[in-house]
DNA sequence: GCCCTATTTTGACGACTGTCAAGATAGAGA
DNA sequence: TCTCTATCTTGACAGTCGTCAAAATAGGGC
């Protein structure tokens, strides 16, 4: 989509949000809003190599294979991580321009003038 | 809470989030994960003096009075505003800290050693 | 082609969320 | 004290979300 290039980089503290700019950050914010898909992330953006595959995703938690699949599709649906199958396992990696928007989204400058 | 300053500044990226640190986290992000409150946070950062009251931020949605009031009520138990009586009014400003924190939690430093 | 493992999809269920109308609370001013 | 306005709380309802079991898909190796 092409909204992404205007929504990314101004932070939402110096001029108000459209609705579809917020509608756009909002989809990824909701996607960290979950605390298995936050360690999730944290665990694929710390592993070696910058990756992680699915089998040691899900031995990390006490959850079912299915639920750690539903998250993972949360966060690659939002854009913040990527897969890629080689041979049998998949390998998930994030993808730094993502957390990086958000990140700068956030930065609270300039908010007393 | 006291896990506040322990969850606040370390980037996700560098390492494993813990369960305890990502449940505040996720907590204050799910706070994140709605396009009207997200337009409310940046109006009320992005609006001279650094506040808002709410007849204002009301005014700004096609949305009833006790739906703006819960959003609002959802970003303070967030510790992402805060707001102050004065007379009449109720005016609301920005944790400049809370979003600070979020903000360096995503920093994707160092992803490739 | 057939089986085995890794991962995703589907379907179901209880819990949570966004919204509104109606009622409650809190100052300001007469 | 009474009234008016601003804001919050409560209760209700439809829609979404997190989770699991069961079934489906996809490679790899025999």
């Amino acid at each position: 989509m092409s909204s992404e290039m205007t929504a990314c980089c101004t932070p939402l503290t110096t001029d108000p949000l459209t609705a579809d700019q917020a509608e756009l950050l909002s989809h990824r914010f909701k996607a960290l809003g979950d605390p298995v898909r936050l360690r999730l992330l944290s665990l694929i953006a710390s592993h070696q190599g910058g990756e992680a595959c699915v089998c040691e995703l899900t031995a990390a938690f006490q959850l079912s294979g299915p639920t750690i699949s539903h998250h993972l599709r949360v966060l690659r649906e939002a854009g913040l991580i990527e897969g890629q199958r080689r041979g049998t396992w998949i390998y998930y990696r994030i993808v730094p321009e993502a957390l990086r928007s958000l990140s700068q989204a956030l930065h609270p400058t300039a908010v007393l003038t």
